[in-house]
DNA sequence: ACAAAAGTGTTTTTTATACACCCATGC
DNA sequence: GCATGGGTGTATAAAAAACACTTTTGT
């Protein structure tokens, strides 16, 4: 066989040489809003071993033996929070040589590879598995402190993607609870977008033309002034919808 | 110190043992459009080695040390192809267990990750470095043949993020020549989305109003028929419109 | 003169924005 | 009764879509 002349076994052998060997982890961007606060949230971790001991990071994992990406970050989530629904999507991949104090200074050593994953839950359905030390936390976006590694970076990412998410896809949908006001989801927008991205009267109608939002029949009053109907998102009406762009600002 | 302990230490050696090893995989969806025929072009290459010897895939490398994703990826793009200008950005990484034929059957050996990147060149400019046997092309993206490894996907994935982008980004000026008309610019938008995308004349004066193209008063006679004026993309007047939300069709 | 391609303008329809006003409840 | 938040409607402005028409060239 061709490939397994000499030439090539020493052009291959010669090749391996020049190759980085990489570990691969996982980090999630794990975002929640708490409605009740209109606090948009982010799932952190204290660290409790080296390097960044006792610094907060985003929680994550290094991929295993069989185990593909998506499912390392199912399994840092399942270890984490205890959750019914959950909507996840690779965000970036952060692979400069340095960004992981374990590699050698000469950089003659293994890479950390970090493939970042964007997740939303529940704020109440999300219960945090404790932890002991209680070194893992909701923190609100604009108050998380130096986080360990480029996590700062990659949570800044996340926070980008998901404002953009939110003018197109029905992500808001992931993070509000199972039955909502439509105050709710306008007090969502504004918690993320920042206020004043849209006049709440023009944002309810249009967001009840789109036809997915389906009234309950329930009313909830939430101290003075008049009740206001829970709604639920139709996933049967929305799926002829899917795929098709869909204007939420 | 704590992170020193005999349980930790004992931890840590079991948790490695669990680890995949990786190589790091860059691939690059090279897309061009040849203006003269309009077509939406891809630049493939002949694998000369195994796996998958003698069958098309998409330019790729394996990451080096010392060296960065993003450099990688360039490094194989400027050893096939001559460009002046460039446009990439990261797509998506692709690292399911199995995805590459030298992972062993058992999954205990080294695993192969993606990580793939998007670039643009211009047609003209893109001098393809000669290289024995021909094994270095651009195939039209309809005719594209069965791929290496995952690359149909990965050409896939691709490929839609182009037809998003083009919709609020200016990044049909990568492909384009310098000078171009207005038609190149229409006849570009129906190669990738498809004919009848949007009128003519609104594509054009929506195109101009965004006042980022400079009519060079050059003009140009392709057959019959009135000549054109060239244009030029002003990247001066259009850096304030930059993170700014367009439209284009 | 006429076909072909470039370029301009006008009408119609749809969508976005601003804002006025009515409704139901707690106090 | 009136403040508070929920919910509806309407007038105006802007943008998208459709398409008719003029201009300049090659043959």
């Amino acid at each position: 066989m061709k490939s397994n002349s000499p030439t090539n076994l020493q052009n291959s052998a010669l090749k391996q040489d020049f190759l980085a060997d990489f570990k691969v982890g996982v980090d999630n961007v794990v975002f929640s809003v708490d409605t009740q606060c209109n606090r948009l949230l982010v799932l952190l971790r204290k660290r409790k071993q080296e390097p960044f001991n006792d610094c907060w990071s985003l929680p994550g994992t290094l991929v295993r033996h069989g185990e593909s990406l998506q499912e390392a970050a199912y399994r840092t989530l399942a270890e984490k929070i205890q959750v019914n629904n959950l909507y996840l999507e690779q965000l970036y991949t952060f692979g400069n040589p340095g960004r992981d104090p374990r590699e050698a200074p000469e950089s003659f050593g293994v890479r950390y590879l970090s493939v970042s994953y964007f997740a939303l839950v529940r704020y109440e359905e999300a219960q945090i598995i404790a932890q002991k030390e209680n070194n893992l936390a909701w923190y609100q976006v604009q108050e998380v402190p130096q986080l360990a590694f480029d996590h700062n970076q990659i949570l800044e990412y996340g926070s980008r993607r998901l404002r953009n998410k939110l003018e197109y896809s029905p992500i808001a949908f992931e993070v509000l609870p199972e039955r909502f006001t439509l105050n709710d989801i306008y007090q969502l927008y504004c918690t993320i977008l920042g206020e004043n991205f849209s006049d709440y009267s023009n944002f309810r109608s249009r967001l009840l033309k789109l036809g997915f939002l389906s009234d309950t029949g329930v009313k909830v009053s939430r101290g003075a002034g008049r009740p206001a109907s829970l709604y639920c998102f139709d996933a049967i009406a929305f799926a002829p919808l899917k795929d098709k762009p869909l204007v939420f600002i």
